[in-house]
DNA sequence: CGACGCTTTGACCCGTTTCAACAATGGTGG
DNA sequence: CCACCATTGTTGAAACGGGTCAAAGCGTCG
């Protein structure tokens, strides 16, 4: 178990293209993770909180939110299995969101410590991770354009094509179906639309013959036609192989 | 002139609270920069572009944009001197978005390659170069929270907030006055609102003597007023004084 | 079997958009 | 210094997308 969360580590890193050299992949061995099983809805990490230690999704789906004084909650990202969240905590030292579980999961805790080591040893994996970062940003960027620039039924849309190509990425799909443990009132928190009005444009989304999706699997029926109506753009994601174009 | 954006850059950097030592700070007024003065409304870099160089914000004011098939364009994050909107370039070799200003503004290139040199010899800089894009994507996060859950009063004072403590830590701000270039129209692209209701809002904001705002002067009439129809919570610009706490 | 969480439905309402002018402002050239 | 033009800001009326509320269906799991 430890050992395949620390496999996929690596296989996401070697995701960039570059494969790691031995010593560099030894560091990775070598770094002291610390395995938790958490059912759906627990708080990883809140809001306010001085984490010492980050988090990697070993298996499951989490979810990064806000919550404003007015009780409404924003979801600000889903994060998959391979994804290291709160990375970030090492820089900033105080959480300006939350980290919550929405399935079962399993996640591997890795000091701040052994990270800042690893970085200044190795500065190509430093570059690495730093990359990755930087796509969370550029995907928080699209995030911005879907709930400021579209409609309801374009954001769901785009919403489905991001969590394809993610979890096509990391090989957790199969053809154009994926497990999807979102809920619809989940949808509305990260689109900023209400529950009622997500479940109206799903079904004109399954009506239309773009998507299934039921009982937490959901299949893409026409992915171009689902892409077309999101104005869904696979650069801002920078895979490898889109990045070698 | 190359002169003060380089001290510009010293400052913006030791922000963040430590100061550099004296071959940190040689290695920077060693960078290659290359000044150019802008008008108002120049593209400074483009989506899809990959760009051998970065920019740092001298004078002025930028933004960066999306546009998508339909016309729409979004706003993204609007760029005070000092910042270096597109460092990220370093890491992600296509624009994702582009770059544009909205002021006549001075504007300083560094190549790549420079950069890149500066990172690996001064890990401290670099440290502190990965913060400042953290920030980055710590306020695209919060857009996504203004877009998605809050109200046009609302996110227009969110925007203001925002501006106001950005320029504030720049020392940009006279009191609660500050220079704003930015039009309605901007505004209203970057909040995802029509150009009607950003006026009418703004309106309302004056109205209610919060703000007062003409020819591109924005002066805060009660702070801790807008900041509440704001539900402005300072902790995602992760300003230097705001981490200490 | 019953309870709980998620999805679905209908009716009504409201924030925001759209369209279409018009007014103010500021920069430019004669 | 004024006439002109292009932006930017302002206004009103009508229409619409999406929100709210409330209740009912449905799966699933102890």
């Amino acid at each position: 178990m430890l050992r395949s969360a620390l496999n996929r580590l690596v296989r996401k890193l070697e995701a960039e293209g570059t494969p790691l050299a031995p010593a560099e992949k030894e560091a990775l061995l070598r770094l002291p993770l610390t395995l938790r099983e958490v059912r759906a809805d627990q708080d990883i990490v809140r809001q306010g909180d001085r984490p010492t230690q980050c988090c990697m999704v070993v298996e499951g789906f989490l979810c990064s939110y806000k919550m404003l004084p007015d009780g409404e909650r924003q979801i600000l990202s889903f994060h998959v299995p391979g994804e290291i969240p709160d990375l970030q905590s090492l820089f900033l030292e105080k959480m300006d969101h939350a980290l919550t579980t929405i399935a079962p999961s399993t996640i591997a805790f890795i000091p701040h410590e052994a990270v800042n080591v690893l970085l200044e040893q190795h500065f190509r994996i430093a570059r690495i991770l730093w990359r990755e970062m930087l796509i969370d940003a550029a995907i928080s960027r699209e995030w911005i354009v879907n709930t400021g620039s579209r409609d309801a039924y374009a954001r769901i849309s785009h919403l489905l094509c991001e969590l394809f190509y993610k979890l096509q990425a990391v090989g957790l799909t199969k053809g154009t179906s994926f497990n999807c443990p979102i809920t619809q009132t989940e949808v509305a928190d990260a689109t900023g639309l209400s529950t009622v009005h997500v479940n109206r444009s799903v079904q004109e989304l399954r009506g239309n013959r773009l998507i299934e999706w039921e009982r937490g699997t959901c299949t893409i029926l026409d992915l171009q036609a689902l892409e077309d109506a999101a104005m869904f753009d696979l650069d801002y994601l920078h895979l490898a192989s889109a990045g070698a174009a």
